[in-house]
DNA sequence: GTCTATAAGAGGATAGAC
DNA sequence: GTCTATCCTCTTATAGAC
Protein backbone atom coordinates (compact mmCIF):
# COMPACT_ATOMS: atom_id res chain seq x y z
CA UNK A 1 0.00 0.00 0.00
CA UNK A 2 1.50 3.43 -0.95
CA UNK A 3 -0.64 4.96 1.97
CA UNK A 4 1.47 5.39 5.01
CA UNK A 5 0.59 3.03 7.73
CA UNK A 6 -0.37 3.96 11.36
CA UNK A 7 2.35 4.54 14.31
CA UNK A 8 2.77 3.76 17.86
CA UNK A 9 1.53 7.70 19.10
CA UNK A 10 5.12 9.41 19.13
CA UNK A 11 3.90 12.69 19.97
CA UNK A 12 0.98 12.53 22.50
CA UNK A 13 -1.87 9.95 23.45
CA UNK A 14 -4.09 9.36 20.50
CA UNK A 15 -1.95 7.51 17.37
CA UNK A 16 -0.52 8.91 14.94
CA UNK A 17 0.88 8.09 11.55
CA UNK A 18 4.62 9.29 11.21
CA UNK A 19 2.80 11.78 8.53
CA UNK A 20 0.99 13.59 10.74
CA UNK A 21 3.57 13.18 13.58
CA UNK A 22 5.89 14.88 11.01
CA UNK A 23 3.24 17.87 10.72
CA UNK A 24 2.33 18.07 14.26
CA UNK A 25 6.45 18.43 14.97
CA UNK A 26 6.74 20.90 12.39
CA UNK A 27 3.99 23.06 14.01
CA UNK A 28 5.91 23.32 17.37
CA UNK A 29 9.39 23.91 15.84
CA UNK A 30 8.00 26.68 12.99
CA UNK A 31 5.64 28.67 15.10
CA UNK A 32 8.47 28.57 18.16
CA UNK A 33 11.67 29.99 15.49
CA UNK A 34 9.87 30.88 12.72
CA UNK A 35 10.80 29.52 9.09
CA UNK A 36 14.71 30.44 9.07
CA UNK A 37 15.48 29.44 11.75
CA UNK A 38 13.73 26.69 12.55
CA UNK A 39 16.22 23.17 11.53
CA UNK A 40 14.90 20.05 9.65
CA UNK A 41 17.18 18.56 12.73
CA UNK A 42 14.76 20.12 15.26
CA UNK A 43 11.90 18.92 13.53
CA UNK A 44 13.12 15.37 13.29
CA UNK A 45 13.87 14.92 16.78
CA UNK A 46 10.48 16.19 18.04
CA UNK A 47 9.06 14.21 15.80
CA UNK A 48 10.85 11.20 16.95
CA UNK A 49 12.01 10.40 13.71
CA UNK A 50 14.98 10.70 11.22
CA UNK A 51 15.72 13.94 9.14
CA UNK A 52 15.61 11.67 5.85
CA UNK A 53 11.79 10.00 6.86
CA UNK A 54 10.67 13.84 6.85
CA UNK A 55 12.21 13.99 3.62
CA UNK A 56 10.45 10.69 2.04
CA UNK A 57 7.04 12.65 3.27
CA UNK A 58 8.31 16.44 2.16
CA UNK A 59 9.92 17.03 -0.95
CA UNK A 60 11.70 19.82 1.47
CA UNK A 61 11.61 22.52 4.02
CA UNK A 62 9.16 25.00 2.25
CA UNK A 63 6.91 21.76 1.30
CA UNK A 64 6.74 21.12 4.80
CA UNK A 65 6.14 24.31 6.28
CA UNK A 66 3.62 25.03 3.48
CA UNK A 67 1.69 21.64 4.20
CA UNK A 68 2.04 22.64 8.33
CA UNK A 69 0.26 26.19 7.60
CA UNK A 70 -2.28 24.86 5.47
CA UNK A 71 -3.53 22.61 7.97
CA UNK A 72 -3.27 24.33 10.68
CA UNK A 73 -4.95 27.23 9.20
CA UNK A 74 -8.18 25.35 8.71
CA UNK A 75 -8.36 23.75 12.11
CA UNK A 76 -7.52 27.01 14.18
CA UNK A 77 -9.66 29.41 12.14
CA UNK A 78 -12.40 26.65 11.38
CA UNK A 79 -14.79 27.67 13.93
CA UNK A 80 -15.94 31.04 14.68
CA UNK A 81 -19.12 30.88 16.90
CA UNK A 82 -22.05 28.85 16.24
CA UNK A 83 -25.36 31.32 15.61
CA UNK A 84 -27.40 31.54 18.61
CA UNK A 85 -31.36 32.19 18.53
CA UNK A 86 -30.90 35.92 19.65
CA UNK A 87 -33.81 38.58 19.61
CA UNK A 88 -31.55 41.43 20.19
CA UNK A 89 -28.71 42.81 17.96
CA UNK A 90 -26.92 44.12 20.62
CA UNK A 91 -26.40 40.76 22.15
CA UNK A 92 -25.69 38.98 18.88
CA UNK A 93 -22.94 41.33 18.07
CA UNK A 94 -21.22 41.14 21.45
CA UNK A 95 -21.78 37.14 21.48
CA UNK A 96 -20.11 36.70 18.28
CA UNK A 97 -17.47 39.74 19.16
CA UNK A 98 -16.11 37.96 22.06
CA UNK A 99 -16.07 34.90 20.39
CA UNK A 100 -13.72 36.51 17.24
CA UNK A 101 -11.59 37.92 19.51
CA UNK A 102 -10.76 35.56 21.90
CA UNK A 103 -9.86 33.35 18.80
CA UNK A 104 -7.42 35.92 17.07
CA UNK A 105 -5.83 36.66 20.67
CA UNK A 106 -4.91 32.68 21.70
CA UNK A 107 -1.51 32.08 21.35
CA UNK A 108 -1.94 29.54 18.33
CA UNK A 109 -3.24 31.74 16.47
CA UNK A 110 -1.10 34.70 17.07
CA UNK A 111 2.28 32.47 15.84
CA UNK A 112 0.75 31.10 13.24
CA UNK A 113 -0.55 35.17 12.34
CA UNK A 114 3.70 35.92 12.64
CA UNK A 115 4.98 33.53 10.75
CA UNK A 116 2.62 33.51 7.90
CA UNK A 117 2.98 37.43 7.75
CA UNK A 118 7.10 37.27 8.21
CA UNK A 119 6.93 35.28 5.08
CA UNK A 120 4.17 36.48 2.82
CA UNK A 121 6.91 38.29 0.58
CA UNK A 122 8.29 35.65 -0.03
CA UNK A 123 5.88 32.64 -0.07
CA UNK A 124 2.86 33.95 -1.76
CA UNK A 125 0.43 30.76 -1.56
CA UNK A 126 1.16 30.93 2.51
CA UNK A 127 -0.56 34.18 2.56
CA UNK A 128 -3.50 33.76 0.49
CA UNK A 129 -4.10 30.85 2.60
CA UNK A 130 -4.49 32.46 5.53
CA UNK A 131 -6.32 34.86 4.30
CA UNK A 132 -9.18 32.86 3.21
CA UNK A 133 -9.09 30.53 6.07
CA UNK A 134 -9.38 33.27 8.44
CA UNK A 135 -10.22 36.55 7.89
CA UNK A 136 -12.44 35.74 5.03
CA UNK A 137 -14.22 33.20 7.14
CA UNK A 138 -14.65 36.34 9.69
CA UNK A 139 -15.52 38.43 7.37
CA UNK A 140 -18.46 36.41 5.91
CA UNK A 141 -19.56 35.32 9.07
CA UNK A 142 -20.11 38.96 10.29
CA UNK A 143 -21.32 40.23 7.13
CA UNK A 144 -24.23 37.09 7.38
CA UNK A 145 -25.09 38.18 10.67
CA UNK A 146 -25.40 42.17 9.45
CA UNK A 147 -27.66 40.74 6.86
CA UNK A 148 -29.66 39.05 9.06
CA UNK A 149 -30.22 41.51 11.55
CA UNK A 150 -31.18 43.97 9.13
CA UNK A 151 -33.87 41.48 7.50
CA UNK A 152 -35.51 41.15 11.03
CA UNK A 153 -35.26 44.93 11.22
CA UNK A 154 -33.00 45.13 14.06
CA UNK A 155 -30.43 46.90 12.60
CA UNK A 156 -31.18 48.96 9.58
CA UNK A 157 -27.35 48.31 7.10
CA UNK A 158 -28.10 48.57 3.21
CA UNK A 159 -26.94 45.82 1.56
CA UNK A 160 -24.35 47.94 -0.38
CA UNK A 161 -22.72 48.90 2.68
CA UNK A 162 -22.39 45.05 3.99
CA UNK A 163 -19.57 44.79 3.54
CA UNK A 164 -18.05 47.91 4.34
CA UNK A 165 -19.03 48.03 7.63
CA UNK A 166 -18.32 44.09 8.43
CA UNK A 167 -14.56 45.42 7.70
CA UNK A 168 -14.78 48.62 10.16
CA UNK A 169 -16.41 46.65 12.83
CA UNK A 170 -13.96 43.51 12.65
CA UNK A 171 -11.50 46.72 12.45
CA UNK A 172 -12.43 48.12 15.66
CA UNK A 173 -12.55 44.61 17.36
CA UNK A 174 -9.28 44.34 16.67
CA UNK A 175 -8.28 47.78 17.36
CA UNK A 176 -5.14 47.86 19.78
CA UNK A 177 -5.58 44.53 20.95
CA UNK A 178 -4.42 42.67 18.11
CA UNK A 179 -1.44 44.99 17.20
CA UNK A 180 -0.50 44.46 21.19
CA UNK A 181 -1.00 40.68 21.12
CA UNK A 182 0.98 40.36 17.93
CA UNK A 183 3.83 42.28 19.61
CA UNK A 184 4.00 40.33 22.46
CA UNK A 185 3.19 43.08 25.06
CA UNK A 186 0.91 42.09 28.02
CA UNK A 187 -2.33 43.29 27.53
CA UNK A 188 -4.09 46.65 27.64
CA UNK A 189 -5.81 47.77 30.61
CA UNK A 190 -9.15 47.97 28.80
CA UNK A 191 -10.67 44.54 28.80
CA UNK A 192 -11.58 42.88 25.56
CA UNK A 193 -15.48 43.05 26.88
CA UNK A 194 -14.86 46.86 27.25
CA UNK A 195 -13.54 47.40 23.50
CA UNK A 196 -16.69 45.06 22.24
CA UNK A 197 -18.99 47.11 23.99
CA UNK A 198 -17.77 50.20 22.61
CA UNK A 199 -17.29 48.81 19.29
CA UNK A 200 -21.42 47.62 19.30
CA UNK A 201 -22.25 50.85 20.62
CA UNK A 202 -20.48 52.87 17.83
CA UNK A 203 -21.95 50.36 15.42
CA UNK A 204 -25.36 50.72 16.51
CA UNK A 205 -25.33 54.70 16.75
CA UNK A 206 -24.93 54.46 13.01
CA UNK A 207 -26.60 51.65 11.83
CA UNK A 208 -29.08 50.59 14.37
CA UNK A 209 -32.76 49.81 13.27
CA UNK A 210 -34.84 53.34 14.03
CA UNK A 211 -37.09 53.06 16.85
CA UNK B 1 39.12 60.32 17.81
CA UNK B 2 37.28 57.76 18.70
CA UNK B 3 34.10 58.42 16.70
CA UNK B 4 34.54 56.90 12.78
CA UNK B 5 35.77 59.55 10.14
CA UNK B 6 33.32 60.27 7.08
CA UNK B 7 34.14 58.13 4.82
CA UNK B 8 32.63 58.47 0.58
CA UNK B 9 29.41 57.87 -0.26
CA UNK B 10 29.14 53.95 -0.47
CA UNK B 11 25.67 53.61 -0.84
CA UNK B 12 24.26 56.51 -2.39
CA UNK B 13 24.79 59.84 -3.40
CA UNK B 14 25.19 61.82 -0.01
CA UNK B 15 28.60 61.02 1.81
CA UNK B 16 27.83 58.40 4.82
CA UNK B 17 29.97 57.20 7.83
CA UNK B 18 30.97 53.64 7.04
CA UNK B 19 28.78 53.04 10.51
CA UNK B 20 25.57 54.73 8.23
CA UNK B 21 26.93 52.67 5.31
CA UNK B 22 26.29 49.42 7.25
CA UNK B 23 22.96 50.42 9.04
CA UNK B 24 21.75 51.07 5.49
CA UNK B 25 22.66 47.79 3.83
CA UNK B 26 21.37 45.74 7.03
CA UNK B 27 18.23 47.34 6.92
CA UNK B 28 17.73 45.99 3.07
CA UNK B 29 19.10 42.97 3.97
CA UNK B 30 17.41 42.70 7.24
CA UNK B 31 13.82 43.73 5.57
CA UNK B 32 14.22 41.76 2.14
CA UNK B 33 14.98 38.52 3.78
CA UNK B 34 14.08 38.49 7.19
CA UNK B 35 16.28 38.14 10.82
CA UNK B 36 17.40 34.61 10.34
CA UNK B 37 17.64 34.18 6.54
CA UNK B 38 19.37 37.74 6.45
CA UNK B 39 23.47 36.98 6.35
CA UNK B 40 26.18 39.11 7.65
CA UNK B 41 27.74 38.17 4.45
CA UNK B 42 25.25 39.39 2.82
CA UNK B 43 24.97 43.49 4.77
CA UNK B 44 28.46 43.63 3.86
CA UNK B 45 28.41 42.84 0.32
CA UNK B 46 25.50 45.59 0.44
CA UNK B 47 27.69 47.88 2.25
CA UNK B 48 30.98 47.59 0.43
CA UNK B 49 33.05 47.11 3.57
CA UNK B 50 34.13 43.61 5.13
CA UNK B 51 32.52 41.27 7.37
CA UNK B 52 35.11 42.14 10.37
CA UNK B 53 34.45 46.25 9.73
CA UNK B 54 30.92 44.86 11.05
CA UNK B 55 31.72 43.79 13.85
CA UNK B 56 33.88 46.60 14.73
CA UNK B 57 30.94 48.87 14.87
CA UNK B 58 28.23 46.29 15.72
CA UNK B 59 28.69 43.86 18.89
CA UNK B 60 26.80 40.93 16.71
CA UNK B 61 24.33 39.99 14.31
CA UNK B 62 21.33 40.95 16.80
CA UNK B 63 22.76 43.97 17.74
CA UNK B 64 23.23 45.33 14.23
CA UNK B 65 20.05 44.51 13.70
CA UNK B 66 18.23 46.03 16.64
CA UNK B 67 19.79 49.22 15.73
CA UNK B 68 18.98 49.33 12.54
CA UNK B 69 15.51 48.96 13.97
CA UNK B 70 15.27 51.27 16.56
CA UNK B 71 16.59 53.84 13.65
CA UNK B 72 14.06 53.03 11.04
CA UNK B 73 11.31 53.15 13.51
CA UNK B 74 11.93 56.30 14.43
CA UNK B 75 12.85 57.68 11.17
CA UNK B 76 9.67 55.78 9.34
CA UNK B 77 6.95 56.65 11.71
CA UNK B 78 8.29 60.34 13.13
CA UNK B 79 5.74 62.18 10.56
CA UNK B 80 2.30 61.70 11.49
CA UNK B 81 1.27 65.01 9.81
CA UNK B 82 1.31 68.14 10.55
CA UNK B 83 -1.66 69.94 12.62
CA UNK B 84 -3.18 71.87 9.81
CA UNK B 85 -6.18 74.90 10.85
CA UNK B 86 -9.48 73.98 10.54
CA UNK B 87 -12.73 74.76 11.01
CA UNK B 88 -14.57 71.24 9.86
CA UNK B 89 -14.63 67.87 12.43
CA UNK B 90 -14.78 65.67 9.37
CA UNK B 91 -12.16 67.54 7.09
CA UNK B 92 -9.65 67.64 10.20
CA UNK B 93 -10.20 64.01 10.52
CA UNK B 94 -10.36 62.60 6.89
CA UNK B 95 -6.82 64.50 6.36
CA UNK B 96 -5.31 62.61 8.93
CA UNK B 97 -7.00 59.37 8.18
CA UNK B 98 -5.68 59.75 5.04
CA UNK B 99 -2.07 60.23 6.38
CA UNK B 100 -2.31 57.40 8.63
CA UNK B 101 -3.35 55.18 5.98
CA UNK B 102 -0.60 56.44 3.45
CA UNK B 103 1.73 56.11 6.37
CA UNK B 104 1.16 52.51 7.05
CA UNK B 105 0.91 50.68 4.04
CA UNK B 106 4.11 52.17 2.63
CA UNK B 107 6.60 49.27 1.56
CA UNK B 108 8.77 50.05 4.08
CA UNK B 109 6.73 50.35 6.99
CA UNK B 110 5.04 47.35 6.04
CA UNK B 111 8.54 45.56 5.79
CA UNK B 112 9.61 46.58 8.83
CA UNK B 113 6.44 45.89 10.71
CA UNK B 114 6.59 42.22 9.64
CA UNK B 115 10.31 41.81 10.39
CA UNK B 116 9.25 42.92 13.82
CA UNK B 117 6.49 40.97 14.56
CA UNK B 118 8.26 37.82 13.25
CA UNK B 119 10.64 38.22 16.15
CA UNK B 120 8.85 40.31 18.69
CA UNK B 121 8.28 36.54 21.10
CA UNK B 122 12.36 36.43 20.74
CA UNK B 123 13.43 40.19 21.40
CA UNK B 124 11.28 41.64 23.06
CA UNK B 125 12.96 45.19 22.89
CA UNK B 126 12.49 45.31 19.15
CA UNK B 127 8.90 44.86 19.28
CA UNK B 128 8.58 47.59 22.13
CA UNK B 129 10.57 50.01 20.53
CA UNK B 130 7.90 49.66 17.43
CA UNK B 131 4.68 49.86 19.42
CA UNK B 132 6.56 53.32 21.06
CA UNK B 133 7.76 54.94 17.61
CA UNK B 134 4.50 54.04 15.59
CA UNK B 135 0.94 52.96 17.34
CA UNK B 136 1.76 55.61 20.92
CA UNK B 137 2.44 57.98 18.39
CA UNK B 138 -0.28 58.02 16.29
CA UNK B 139 -3.06 57.56 19.40
CA UNK B 140 -1.23 60.60 20.83
CA UNK B 141 -1.62 62.24 17.66
CA UNK B 142 -5.54 61.22 16.95
CA UNK B 143 -6.12 61.67 20.78
CA UNK B 144 -4.87 65.00 21.16
CA UNK B 145 -6.98 66.12 17.96
CA UNK B 146 -9.88 64.48 19.51
CA UNK B 147 -9.44 66.50 22.76
CA UNK B 148 -9.06 70.19 21.22
CA UNK B 149 -12.29 69.34 18.62
CA UNK B 150 -13.91 68.70 21.89
CA UNK B 151 -12.74 72.08 22.83
CA UNK B 152 -13.86 73.83 19.66
CA UNK B 153 -17.48 72.39 19.72
CA UNK B 154 -16.67 70.54 16.87
CA UNK B 155 -16.98 67.26 18.37
CA UNK B 156 -18.54 65.45 21.54
CA UNK B 157 -15.93 62.83 23.12
CA UNK B 158 -16.13 62.66 26.64
CA UNK B 159 -12.18 63.11 28.42
CA UNK B 160 -13.18 59.53 30.02
CA UNK B 161 -13.62 58.25 26.67
CA UNK B 162 -10.82 59.57 24.15
CA UNK B 163 -8.49 56.60 24.80
CA UNK B 164 -10.83 53.82 23.77
CA UNK B 165 -12.71 56.34 20.82
CA UNK B 166 -8.87 56.84 19.56
CA UNK B 167 -8.49 53.28 19.38
CA UNK B 168 -11.54 52.64 17.75
CA UNK B 169 -10.94 55.37 14.80
CA UNK B 170 -7.54 53.45 14.21
CA UNK B 171 -8.88 50.19 14.32
CA UNK B 172 -11.74 51.23 11.88
CA UNK B 173 -8.87 52.88 9.63
CA UNK B 174 -6.49 49.80 9.34
CA UNK B 175 -9.39 47.59 8.88
CA UNK B 176 -8.98 45.11 6.43
CA UNK B 177 -6.41 47.32 4.49
CA UNK B 178 -3.77 46.93 6.38
CA UNK B 179 -3.98 43.20 6.93
CA UNK B 180 -3.75 42.39 3.14
CA UNK B 181 -1.40 45.04 2.79
CA UNK B 182 0.88 43.03 5.25
CA UNK B 183 0.21 39.82 3.95
CA UNK B 184 1.24 41.82 0.80
CA UNK B 185 -2.38 40.33 -1.40
CA UNK B 186 -3.25 43.12 -3.76
CA UNK B 187 -5.16 46.32 -2.47
CA UNK B 188 -9.31 45.79 -2.22
CA UNK B 189 -11.13 47.34 -4.50
CA UNK B 190 -12.54 50.00 -1.74
CA UNK B 191 -10.24 52.22 -2.01
CA UNK B 192 -8.45 54.12 1.09
CA UNK B 193 -10.81 57.30 0.72
CA UNK B 194 -14.03 55.13 0.88
CA UNK B 195 -12.67 53.19 4.02
CA UNK B 196 -11.20 56.61 5.78
CA UNK B 197 -15.37 58.14 4.54
CA UNK B 198 -16.62 55.20 6.19
CA UNK B 199 -14.89 55.50 9.55
CA UNK B 200 -15.73 59.29 9.70
CA UNK B 201 -18.77 58.86 9.07
CA UNK B 202 -19.43 56.07 11.76
CA UNK B 203 -17.03 57.97 14.12
CA UNK B 204 -19.22 61.15 14.05
CA UNK B 205 -22.64 59.47 14.32
CA UNK B 206 -21.62 58.39 17.73
CA UNK B 207 -19.13 61.43 18.75
CA UNK B 208 -20.53 64.15 16.52
CA UNK B 209 -20.83 68.08 17.94
CA UNK B 210 -24.73 67.99 18.82
CA UNK B 211 -26.07 70.75 16.30
C1' DG C 1 39.36 51.05 11.76
C1' DT C 2 39.76 48.17 7.96
C1' DC C 3 41.10 44.36 5.45
C1' DT C 4 42.05 39.06 4.01
C1' DA C 5 41.80 34.59 5.46
C1' DT C 6 40.06 31.13 8.21
C1' DA C 7 38.29 28.74 12.10
C1' DA C 8 34.32 26.19 13.83
C1' DG C 9 29.99 24.57 13.35
C1' DA C 10 25.10 24.33 11.81
C1' DG C 11 21.87 23.08 8.39
C1' DG C 12 19.52 21.24 3.99
C1' DA C 13 19.51 17.39 1.50
C1' DT C 14 20.88 12.53 -0.07
C1' DA C 15 23.12 7.65 -0.48
C1' DG C 16 22.64 3.20 0.58
C1' DA C 17 21.40 -0.56 3.82
C1' DC C 18 17.35 -2.83 5.57
C1' DG D 1 9.17 3.70 4.53
C1' DT D 2 12.71 4.13 7.72
C1' DC D 3 17.19 4.48 9.47
C1' DT D 4 22.45 5.83 9.94
C1' DA D 5 26.03 8.23 8.15
C1' DT D 6 27.69 11.67 5.31
C1' DC D 7 28.28 15.43 1.76
C1' DC D 8 28.77 20.12 1.04
C1' DT D 9 27.43 24.65 1.39
C1' DC D 10 26.55 28.58 4.00
C1' DT D 11 27.09 31.31 8.29
C1' DT D 12 28.67 33.59 12.50
C1' DA D 13 32.50 35.21 14.39
C1' DT D 14 37.54 36.06 15.00
C1' DA D 15 42.86 36.27 14.23
C1' DG D 16 46.35 38.87 12.63
C1' DA D 17 48.44 42.12 9.21
C1' DC D 18 48.33 47.03 7.99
Amino acid sequence: MSRPKKAAACCGDAPMTKHQCILAAAQEVFLEAGYAAASMDAVAARANVSKATIYAHFENKRALFEAMISARCEATFSDLGVPEAYTDARQALLELALHFLNLIVAPEALAIHRVVLAEAPRLPEVGEAFYAAGPIRAHARIGALFSDLTRRGLMAVPDCDTSLVTDLFLGMLKSDIHTRALLNLPPNERSIQSIADAAVDMLMARYGAKA
